[in-house]
RNA sequence: UGGGAUGUCGUCUAAUGGUAGGACAGCAGACUCUGGAUCUGUAUGUGGGGGUUCGACUCCUCCCAUCCCAACCA
């Protein structure tokens, strides 16, 4: 049953639609810092925002936050945009950077000092830590709190023209010291930085603060809901404040719980060390639930979207089971990745009463969740590679595959049986001599008899090698936000979440197949070809394996 | 401890005074030329105590637990 219930977010909008505020406008907005690349966290914030405007004939931008020049870059911008564009978010032409509203911004300051609102202080970082007194303990005004209006006036201006050195003044808004809240002891508004900016360069050496420097964002934006995380519910009053005293368009600011994954780093911080210590190849690492991690590895974006639908939106703290996003990822390649034949760990099979040098052609479904897709061509010989583990010398009684003297069906091909093991001198099984019914070619049962089992299965005279890179989780614990005391990530890394195979065999239709290319390995999982790949060395990624109930069977 | 928030199946999320529902995960079965997919069935939940009410996840009250705020970060 599809439901009608919206989350709390949509709620709120519906009824400042239906009220007429904002005169029914609905106008959201991403706004990244570019000092990372974006994750699955992102993800949900990003198109949270970007279908609201969908959905309620709205509008969306992209707007870059980069007022911390210590620790933007360019680089992050364009990783940013080209990962967001993935996504399927569309801002069309309202890319725009805080950085652009630096002149307004100040000009806002300008008319807070003139009313009184807002003064500089000339107190060192400690002293203004000292004096903003605990939780339970209010502040202590600062003794440049009353600096005339002129002075502040005068001093502001000089601050920005570079006459005094980091750290030497700061502009506070005078709002009350005495404030439970924190945050309303006399915000900072701005700092004195000489660092050269990625896109303004020298042009400022006063840099705002995120309160004081987002809600003009917003309000210049004309934007209507500013959605946002929880942890600045607290901020709000102060989001306010600077609207109301400035007089200017008013967005309203609603924040919601973000999400975590289990067994996962989604933490700019955590991601970056795992980077810079070298524990995984990159941002774009397969392993990493960044957006390119997430690309390479080949989970699609429709996947990451509907994943984030089912996840729904709340304000109650959350751990999302990584099942669910396997669940997501399957449920998109299902329908739509083209199936194909590939061993992983071959064990070749010889089909003794197979003529010698005879190649026959072998029609297969190239999907059989959508006839559209065709068939294909597979040659079938006899010698094959089938995988090494459907086959076992002493079967347990729930294992159905190939062992010696049963009979299972070829994918597509044939009904064979297993007459001979064959073993090196280390008992290492090197072959298994079969043989096969002519009549059951295509994989049909003529008379109607059945088998349990259908292996998959490449021929060894015209399979190509390929390298496959297997993933497991990087991550061995469940809530990497709560670490055990004195642990970091680095405690918790799985040693084996990377598994690499080489001279697997796969069907010769893929011999041209280019990066990006994903489909599914029949029996296996899903597969998509690694930026790595070449046409002389093909690289695959495992994206997810596919339900696996024998594994599960196997583990008891 | 001051202020701000949040507690519903294992997990995520609905129900805004009227049968606690869905999804994933689990379990059992059917079907199957992928031990896939699909289909069917099934167990498990309102943080706790009082109160209001014919009736409470929902309203009142007290308590408990958890998270956020004392960066010249966002």
């Amino acid at each position: 049953m599809e439901s009608n219930s919206k989350d709390f977010i949509r709620n709120i909008i519906e009824e400042d639609i239906r009220t007429g505020k904002y005169n029914s406008r609905v106008h959201t907005r991403f706004p990244p810092e570019p000092n990372g690349v974006m994750h699955i966290g992102h993800a949900k914030a990003i198109l949270l925002n970007y279908n609201i405007a969908q959905e309620y004939q709205g509008i969306f931008n992209l707007r870059f936050d980069d007022t911390n020049p210590e620790k933007e870059s360019e680089e992050f911008v364009n990783a940013i945009i080209e990962d967001i564009k993935w996504l399927g978010a569309d801002w069309q032409d309202r890319l725009f950077f805080a950085s652009d509203y630096f002149e307004q911004m100040y000009e806002y300051a300008v008319q807070l000092i003139k009313a009184g609102k807002a003064y500089v202080d000339s107190q060192n970082a400690d002293e203004i830590k000292a004096n903003r007194g605990t939780v339970t303990t209010p502040g202590t005004d600062s003794p440049f709190r009353q600096r005339s209006i002129e002075e502040n006036l005068d001093l502001f201006q000089r601050m920005r023209k570079g006459e005094f050195a980091d750290g030497e003044h700061v502009l506070r808004a005078k709002i009350d010291m005495a404030s439970p809240n924190m945050l309303m002891r006399d915000p900072l508004m701005y700092r004195i930085r000489h660092t050269e900016h990625h896109r303004t360069g020298n042009k400022w050496c006063i840099y705002p603060f995120y309160d004081w420097a987002h809600g003009l964002e917003d309000s210049i934006e004309g934007i209507t809901h500013s959605l946002c995380s929880l942890e600045f519910e607290a901020h709000r009053p102060l989001y306010n404040w600077y609207l109301e005293q400035l007089g200017i368009f008013h967005p309203t600011q609603i924040e919601f719980a973000r999400m975590n994954l289990n067994y996962t780093v989604l933490s700019k911080r955590k991601i970056l060390e795992l980077v810079e210590k070298g524990i995984v190849c990159g941002w774009d690492d397969p392993r990493l639930l960044t957006l390119r991690g997430l690309r390479r590895r080949g989970v699609p974006a429709q996947a990451i979207q509907s994943f984030i639908d089912k996840v729904g939106l709340a304000k109650a703290y959350n751990v999302v089971d990584y099942a669910l996003l396997e669940y997501s990822v399957r449920e998109y390649l299902n329908k739509y990745a083209p199936r194909m034949m590939a061993v992983l760990d071959p064990l070749k099979v010889v089909i003794t009463n197979y003529p010698e040098g005879e190649t026959e052609e072998i029609t297969a479904v190239n999907n059989p969740e959508d006839e559209t897709a065709g068939t294909r061509i597979l040659p079938f010989s006899r010698e094959l590679y089938i995988e090494r583990d459907d086959f076992m010398e002493d079967a347990p009684r729930k294992f159905f595959r190939l062992t010696p003297g049963r009979e299972v069906r070829l994918r597509y091909a044939y009904f064979i049986t297993c007459n001979d093991v064959i073993k090196d001198e280390t008992g290492r099984i090197t072959e298994l001599h079969c043989t096969c019914d002519p009549m059951s070619r295509g994989g049909k049962s003529p008379d109607g008899r059945k088998v349990k089992a259908t292996l998959h299965w490449v021929s060894a005279a015209h399979a190509i090698n390929a390298e496959v890179r297997l993933y497991d989780r990087l991550i061995t614990i469940e809530d990497t936000n709560n670490l055990p005391e004195n642990e970091s990530i680095l405690d918790f890394i799985n040693p084996d979440s990377l598994q690499i195979k080489q001279n697997c065999k796969l069907e010769m239709n893929l011999k041209n197949v280019q990066p990006s290319y994903s489909c599914q390995f029949e029996r296996l999982g899903y597969f998509c070809v690694d930026p790595d790949s070449n046409p002389e060395n093909l690289v695959f990624n495992r994206t997810v394996t596919l339900r696996d109930t024998w594994a599960k069977l196997k583990e008891k």
